[in-house]
DNA sequence: AGGCGATATATCGAGCAGCAATATATCGGT
DNA sequence: ACCGATATATTGCTGCTCGATATATCGCCT
């Protein structure tokens, strides 16, 4: 049979996936179907969004304007092609620090409570 | 005034507040007030759980035979005193280990589509 | 030709967790 | 007496993720 990789629970998935899109993005132009199935592999299938996560989400970052779409209609499949907008860029940078700025928190969290757990953490002050 | 913290986002949270949770209760038994404050001061406020989500949080865990509660009325304050099970120390165990596999998932897919966060990664293979 | 799985997007309802607000009650300081 | 901190609980709201469902095209196999 084959091997049974679990995925991470959708909790864990809340704060990072705009984090993960916008990243996606900020490499190249892309459509949903791709976005999904590159986050879905270069997690080794441990991050795999559902299509109704997916294109809800895309929507709501181009209301936000993080996000810009257009249509590509040439071929005989219809694809919606999503860039970065300027916002968008200063989005995942702002985000992306947050996200380390979270993990830090996290690491002296768990560190004082249960694990020395990554790095040895050099005298404040 | 004041320096503002800006705390961070409940959507961060949503994968790792348990996980907080039971790494205090670890440390030692604790009752849901203290557990709240500890949390927060140990973050510098950036992570502060309101009572409408600490009080629901340990209740759901109970239910989950992960922590057991007993009342103590000695003093004037009612206090709800919790304590881990054996299920609960196994499950913080298997979180930890999660959370940081997130972690690192996260660091792959951010170094890859963003930035050469961390570490630098040994060539695959 | 027909069927099927992958590609591609969209939407719906269900479930659930965090939040602010509200309620109740005790305690200590002013 | 009042007020802020301590202490727990519940309620309604919001918003995200999920699985299911719908639609349509394409390439491959029979």
């Amino acid at each position: 049979m084959a091997k049974k990789v679990d995925k991470f629970e959708s909790d864990l998935l809340r704060g990072s996936l705009d984090l993960m899109v916008l990243a996606v993005l900020d490499q190249e132009d892309q459509y949903g179907y791709v976005i999904q199935k590159k986050i879905r592999e270069a997690s080794g299938e441990k991050v795999s969004m559902s299509a109704g996560t997916m294109y809800p989400l895309l929507h709501r970052l181009e209301g936000e304007k993080l996000i810009r779409s257009r249509w590509d209609e040439s071929t005989g499949r219809r694809r919606k092609w999503y860039s970065l907008t300027a916002a968008g860029r200063k989005r995942l940078k702002r985000q992306a620090i947050q996200w380390n700025q979270y993990v830090e928190c996290m690491a002296g969290l768990m560190q004082g409570y249960f694990t020395p757990v990554l790095k040895p953490k050099p005298k404040p002050g």
